[in-house]
DNA sequence: GTTAGCACTCACAGATGGAGAGTGCCAGTC
DNA sequence: GACTGGCACTCTCCATCTGTGAGTGCTAAC
C-alpha cells in the first residue's frame, strides 16, 4: 500500500479539513483518541460513524493522523497539527479583560529585566503553560549614557543605559583604586563621548583611543580608557537573559502523570543551551511562529510545541517571547496571546525609547 | 498495651541506639525498610535476627522506629531521626577538596546576590538536595556609600552599598526632572551626610531634615531630600531575596517518583512565604539547626527536613543558608556542609567589610 | 455515496495465585 | 535470664488470566 506523502493540502476536500479539525478540537480538548462515533455524536456532520471513519483512514493514509493501536480512535500527527495552525484554525483573539491585564503588567514594570521575568511569568500564568521570555546579547545595542558607581576602592559598578532604555549593570574589579570624584568625571566624559554609538563600536574606539593615548603619557586619559573597556568588555560577557517560568504547569498536564516524561522533560527545560540555540533561529525569522513537536529539535522531548514572537523594533528585534507546551495545546488561543504580549513588550520598549528623547 | 511516649532517651541501652543508628544509617542509603535479618547481616552485632527483632520491637514501643505494615522491615519514625541528629549521629567532616570548591566559589563571585544565587547552586549540587538561601530586608544595614544615576531625565538609579559589602540598586522614578550634574553632586552631599548610618536610621533624619528645610525654600536642597527618601523607601519596599536552586534534585529521589507526591512537593516548594516564614523563624535562633519531618511545618509536604544556618555576624545575623530534601537524607554529610557554607558566606561578607575600612 | 452489521483487535480493570520477605511468638539452649 | 531456631502467619509484589467495552475494517445492502 503506496503512501502518499507528497500529496498538497489541496487534496483535502472542505470535508476531509472539517473532519480534521474537529478530530484536533476534541483531541486538544478531552486529550483522548478521538473515534468515529464522537465525532459523529458532536452534530457538525450529518454523517454516520462509519463514513467518518473511511474520512479518517483517508487523513490516516495522508500523514494527518494515526492511530495509538488497531482498536483505538485517531489523534492528530505534527503534520497534522501543521495543517491545522497554517489552514485551519480560527484564533480566539483575546478579550478586553485580558488584555488589559497585559497592559497593566507590563506597563507597570520598570527595569527591563524586571520587565521580562514579569512577562514571561504573566504568560505562563495565562497560558498554563511554560512561558519564556529571551533577549540575547548586547553586541548591536547603542548606548544612551554609561556611569560609574564607586563602590570600594578598586570596586566599580558600570551602569549602561540603552537607547532602547534597558539598563545593565555589571560590578567590575579594577587594577587601580578609583575616587569617587575620578568615577563621576569619567561618567561624564565617557557618557558625552560615545552616546549614541554600538558597544562593538565604542570597544573598537576605545582601543584605538587606547593606542594613540600611550605616547602622550596622559595617565588620567589612560585610565579612564582603561576603566571603559573593562566595563564593556565585562557588560559583553554578560551571557543572554533567559527567563523560564512556570515549569510546574506542565505537572498539571494528563500526559506528564508518567513521571519518567515529566522527569524527562523538567531536565529538558533546565538545558538552556538548546532553548537558546532555538530561540535564537526562531529570532532571524520575526513575526510569530509555531513549532510543532519535531519541528524544533527540541532536546529528547518530541511532543512538545513551541509559540513564539520576537519584540522589539521590526528591523533589528530585541528578543523573543514565547510559550512551550504539549503539542496538544489550544493554538488558537496560544497564538494570539503570544502576539499580544509581543506587541506589549515592543510598544513598552518603543515608549521609552521616545520618553528618552 | 500502654505505650510510654514521655520516656527520656536514657531509657535506650547503648545496643538499642546502636540498633537505631544502624536503622537510620541503612534505611538512609537504601530507602528500603530494614529487616532484623539485613542488620544481623551487617556484622556490627553479634546477635540473631530474633534477637534484634526483640530490640526493634522496643524501639518501636517508644517510637522511634515503625511498620509499614506487618510483614515489612522497620523505618525510622521523626522522633527517631530527632534522637539520631541529637545524640548518635556522627558527622563526617568535609574533605580538603570539598572546602577548596566552596571557598573557590564563594571567593569568586561578587555582588552579594551573586554570591548568595550561587551558594545556593553550588549547595544544591554538592547535596543534591535543594538549595536555599535567604537574606531578609535591610532596615538594620548600615550604608557605606549612596549614588544616584540618571538613566532618564525623571528616572534614576539608585546605588547603596552597605559596609558589610551588599550592593543594592534599584530604579525610581522621580517627580521632578534632574540633570547628570544635580546626580553627581546630590550623590556626593548624602553619601558624606549618611555614611556609617542604618537605613532606617538615614530614614528619620531625612524627613526631620525635610521639615527644618520646609522654611528655608532651598529648592536644592528639599529636591535633594526628596530623592533621598524616595530611594530609602523604594530599597526597603524590595522584600526578602530568596534563592531556591535545583528542584529538578528532588526528582531523582526514590521516594517522589509517584507523580503526585513529586507535584505536591514541588507545588510547596514554590510557595516561598511559607518557606520564609519557616526560615525567618530559623534567623532568631542562630546556630545549625535541623528540623525533621512534621517539626518545621512545612506545607502539606510532611517528610521532608530542612538543615539550615545562619550566616553574617554574630550579633545581627544577615541571613540564612541552607537545604530542604526529603527526611531520609544523610544528615551526618548535610550538616556539616550547611555549617560550611555558612562559615564560608561569612567570612566572604567579613573580609568586604574590611576590604572597604 | 452512504449506512448497517458483523467479525476482529486491543487496552484496561479486576481476580487469582504463587513466591518472597518479614514479623511475632514459643520453646529450647547455654 | 539472655539468646536463638523454628514455624505459622501476614502482606506485598508480580505475573497470569479473563471478560468487557470501545473501536476499527470490511462487506453487503440501500
Amino acid at each position: 500500500m503506496p503512501i502518499k506523502l507528497d500529496i498538497h493540502h489541496d487534496d483535502l476536500d472542505s470535508r476531509a479539513r472539517d473532519v480534521l479539525r474537529e478530530v484536533i478540537v476534541q483531541h486538544v480538548a478531552t486529550g483522548e483518541a478521538i473515534s468515529s462515533r464522537s465525532l459523529a455524536k458532536c452534530g457538525h456532520f450529518q454523517l454516520s460513524p462509519a463514513s467518518l471513519r473511511n474520512v479518517m483512514a483517508d487523513l490516516e493514509d495522508l500523514g494527518y493522523l494515526q492511530h495509538p493501536h488497531t482498536s483505538s480512535g485517531r489523534v492528530p500527527t505534527d503534520r497534522g497539527y501543521r495543517f491545522f495552525i497554517d489552514h485551519l484554525m480560527k484564533s480566539r483573539s483575546l478579550s478586553q479583560r485580558e488584555r488589559e491585564v497585559i497592559d497593566g503588567e507590563v506597563g507597570h514594570a520598570n527595569e527591563i529585566d524586571e520587565v521580562l521575568q514579569l512577562a514571561s511569568r504573566l504568560l505562563s500564568r495565562m497560558s498554563d503553560q511554560v512561558g519564556i521570555v529571551f533577549m540575547p546579547t548586547l553586541l548591536q545595542f547603542t548606548i544612551r549614557s554609561m556611569d560609574f558607581v564607586l563602590i570600594a576602592e578598586s570596586k566599580i559598578m558600570c551602569v549602561i543605559v540603552g537607547t532602547n532604555g534597558v539598563v545593565v549593570n555589571k560590578i567590575i574589579e579594577t587594577r587601580q583604586p578609583f575616587s569617587r570624584d575620578e568615577t563621576q568625571k569619567i561618567s561624564r566624559f565617557i557618557t558625552a563621548e560615545f552616546s549614541g554609538m554600538t558597544l562593538d563600536g565604542i570597544r573598537r574606539r576605545l582601543i584605538r583611543m587606547t593606542e594613540e593615548e600611550r605616547a602622550s603619557h596622559d595617565a588620567v586619559m589612560q585610565k579612564t580608557l582603561s576603566l571603559a573597556i573593562e566595563a564593556v568588555d565585562d557588560v559583553n560577557a554578560v551571557e543572554h537573559e533567559l527567563y523560564v517560568e512556570g515549569a510546574a504547569s506542565i505537572l498539571s498536564k494528563p500526559e506528564f502523570t508518567d513521571a519518567i516524561a515529566f522527569r524527562r522533560t523538567f531536565l529538558a527545560l533546565q538545558e538552556k543551551e538548546k532553548l537558546v540555540e532555538i530561540l535564537n533561529s526562531c529570532l532571524s525569522e520575526g513575526g510569530l511562529q509555531i513549532l510543532v513537536g519535531s519541528e524544533s529539535d527540541f532536546t529528547q522531548v518530541h511532543n512538545f510545541s513551541i509559540v513564539a514572537k520576537s519584540y522589539g523594533s521590526h528591523s533589528s528585534p530585541l528578543g523573543i517571547v514565547g510559550l512551550i507546551g504539549p503539542t496538544r495545546m489550544e493554538y488558537a488561543r496560544m497564538a494570539p496571546l503570544v502576539d499580544y504580549l509581543g506587541l506589549a513588550l515592543t510598544r513598552k520598549i518603543e515608549e521609552e525609547q521616545e520618553h528618552r528623547q
